[in-house]
DNA sequence: CACTTGACTACACGATCGTGTAGTAGTTTG
DNA sequence: CAAACTACTACACGATCGTGTAGTCAAGTG
């Protein structure tokens, strides 16, 4: 989990405060003038190293997609898989993941295409596992908006249930609520049909 | 559904302006001239009316939490509850809902507070149908950010499945797969209680 | 009729932002 | 040693934004 050697530059230093800033704040709530300060480097430094406000967001996307793939291996090299696992998420991974979010909702192609590739990946997952639903993709896209959800919502969950789920502990109880959510059935599969012809 | 009778005025305009654009755009997105041209008047009526932009936008959370709030009645007062209901969403509550979680992401208490009711409503209605997690609340909170979820994501999620999910046919399809989601378990209960002694 | 009030516009203000320019200090390179 | 390059800062620029001010116009109201 540790970072490249030569990854403490001032260029690094901004890259992480542009991340996490942006994820905090939101890309138009955060000013090159507000990153530089964090990093502790002059605003025109920001500049020169990543040319302008639109190329760092970029280099961001780049780094926390690179980041997000290089941890999400790690984890399923460390860890037995279980049914559960396109929904796990390393603790470190909370700033990019918040980030990426952020950068998906301001309309980003690279994060776009982020949450594409998890959309693919747990659509394999599901196969591979015998999870057969009728709109396979439709519900690949459904779990992997659902990974996300307590993480963009990650304030007004904390609120509602008393605990900060970006600390060790309030994430592993909203994660195993989310698993109650996946274990019991709100739906038979014949109630599911009936909804669906009612719709139609 | 439709509207009060005097609320063709360019007040109600100026509202429901904002409340498109911010949930379009975001709220630090969207300009107060930005707003004063799409409802077709100057940018000083917008201050006229609601004295600063913050104030514009407590006004259009209040107004969207009471519309919202309405739209909610009415539906469970025309169609039998099934036991999705908490999930349910009439499609002309997307502006709505699209603003809500903007405004929500952008710290609004009024939002949270919307947020945090539904969570209420998914617990007492967990409860009615006799639905016993171990963390209620918990999984509440878990269910109500999964219902808001597919719409902060609408552009990812659109492009994931090939189908604009604003459109009813899309909505459909996606709400669909979200039933599938919790017609499927993924784990059984035995799982879940594995999984929660090893992340302590 | 004079007066007030509310809807509405035009315009100017300071602040902030992204960006551009110029320059310094230290290191590398031929 | 001189030239070139890189990291870095200071400062100024135009644009945009929220806000403030002044004024027009029409509809009441005594």
């Amino acid at each position: 989990m540790e970072r490249p050697a030569d990854d403490l530059t001032a260029r690094a230093r901004i890259r992480d405060a542009a991340i996490e800033l942006f994820g905090e704040r939101g890309i138009d709530g955060t000013s090159i003038r507000d990153i530089a300060a964090a990093a502790g480097v002059s605003s025109g430094l920001v500049r020169h190293h990543f040319g302008s406000k639109e190329s760092l967001r970029e280099a961001c996307d780049k780094y926390a997609k690179e980041r997000m793939l290089q941890i999400g291996a790690e984890l399923t090299q460390d860890h037995d898989l279980t049914r559960l696992d396109p929904l796990a998420l390393h603790p470190v991974a909370f700033p990019l993941q918040l980030y990426i979010v952020r950068s998906m909702m301001d309309g980003s192609e690279t994060a776009t295409a982020l949450f594409l590739e998890g959309v693919d990946a747990v659509e394999d997952w599901a196969a591979s596992y015998g999870i057969t639903p009728k709109d396979p993709r439709g519900y690949a896209a459904a779990l992997a908006a659902i990974k996300l959800s307590v993480f963009i919502l990650r304030d007004q969950v904390s609120k509602a249930i008393g605990e900060d789920i970006t600390t060790p502990a309030g994430y592993n109880r909203i994660g195993q609520a989310l698993m109650e959510v996946f274990a019991i059935p709100l739906l038979t599969p014949e109630q599911v049909d009936k909804l669906r012809k009612q719709e139609k």
